[in-house]
DNA sequence: CAGGCAAAACGCGGATACTGATGGAGTGAA
DNA sequence: TTCACTCCATCAGTATCCGCGTTTTGCCTG
């Protein structure tokens, strides 16, 4: 996996141990340097010890909910950006005014991937500084998260969501060996209790739309019984 | 989001700490340096030391009314600008006047987009010497705030208030997909509780309007399951 | 070494749910 | 009245996921 080039370090709030062992380990994995916390409170105290650079903050917490944290937080003075950890029915109709100023939402089950990348996308916008680019580069193909768009030599090609975050996950780990497991366990949601296969057929989509010129190398390739490989061609 | 490249100095005034926490985070984001206050006498006391550059004054205030505030601090020597926030029934004898300086006011509940742009425009009014133009420009596509005018290609197109801010808030992120939440919470106002689907209307408005030609690329492009896009021709 | 076998991978087709586009009705304000 | 705005219903087009039959591949055995 890609590191963040100077590592970010996030605080992260859930009071489900599940999810908070499953954030803290992925994001310790993709970089980040993190600090948990499992309610409002200790939030507070966390923030006011660590001053990190963000924090994943679940809007549904024992002692107080998110909105009340964050605005103390401010209160504080503490003005890093917050990702929010929101139930699905929650968003599509009641909860607004997540995504004001850099902040952002992501809604509960989610993929680990995809709570990776909006973490990045925020850190991007609000420390514009660092060259870190939303391109991600893969011989020629180009994965541009900011406009959702994927590229073959400047052809764009269209890809589903789920194609988008598969492609995304390989694209992050080009040369490496990911198994189904792996795969489905960074890209679908937490909570996919369906089978393997259904990597196999997402793999076979995505084939169809970037390996479609059977001459060329094909950039998926299938490694049998162990996963499958995103190749950069100057790889020997 | 665009920055305003030389940071001007805000005092937000507001004793509901939701909406002074609303328009601080969002102004912050909006490049702005910020500091709040939560009634008169503290916003004079804040003016005195930080000098800021322009001030957002809610007109109900606590201890004394956003008028009063304003005369002493004029009293004081400070004749910085001031966007006034007042409540929408607010009589009009009240409102008039308001807008005598440089001064603006922007009725509540508004749209955050809609505080950042009309901030922005006092600014440039009273500040003219910043190379920050009034008109965006995304391909041969033209918003000018002061006219409160769009053209495509030179020819005037004529939009409701809801579809200028839709699409000023779209050119100011273009190539960067939008999704609906995010609309929602910078382009209506701020405690609108209907659903995400009015966003699908008035893209459906903005491109009847903006992308009639169906032979062009279109400018509006829908991202499938995440948002909207504002694509410019020269995409790298 | 050839042939056969079984597991793995693949590809297709279809059920189902979802998302977005659009037209029209209702409401309220100028 | 007309214009904006909002909400709703409908429709078409997609996305997702699963099941099943086919193909490929690596391996084992004779």
């Amino acid at each position: 996996m890609k590191k963040t080039a100077p590592e970010a370090k996030l605080l992260v709030v859930d009071d489900e141990p599940n999810i908070r062992e499953l954030l803290s380990t992925s994001l310790r994995f993709a970089g980040f340097d993190v600090v948990a916390a499992a309610n409002g409170r200790d939030a507070l105290a966390a923030a006011e010890t660590h001053n990190p650079d963000l924090a994943v903050l679940d809007v549904m917490l024992p002692d107080m909910d998110g909105f009340t944290v964050t605005r103390r937080l401010r209160a504080a003075g503490r003005h890093f950006p917050v990702v929010f950890l929101t139930a699905r029915d929650d968003t599509d109709d009641k909860v607004t005014g997540l995504t004001v100023g850099g902040d952002d939402y992501v809604t509960k089950p989610f993929s680990l991937d995809e709570v990776v990348a909006r973490i990045r996308a925020v850190l991007r916008r609000t420390h514009p500084l660092e060259d870190d680019d939303a391109v991600i580069r893969v011989d020629d193909l180009e994965l541009d998260d900011d406009a959702h768009e994927v590229r073959r030599g400047g052809e764009t090609i269209d890809l589903s969501p789920t194609e988008f975050k598969l492609l995304r996950y390989l694209m992050m780990n080009p040369n490496r060996v990911l198994s189904k497991a792996q795969i489905l366990d960074h890209v679908w949601e937490y909570d996919f209790n369906g089978d393997a296969s259904i990597v196999e057929s997402y793999i076979s989509y995505l084939r169809r739309k970037i390996d479609r010129n059977p001459d060329a190398v094909a950039l998926i390739q299938t490694k049998r019984g162990v996963g499958y490989l995103l190749r950069t061609a100057d790889k020997r």
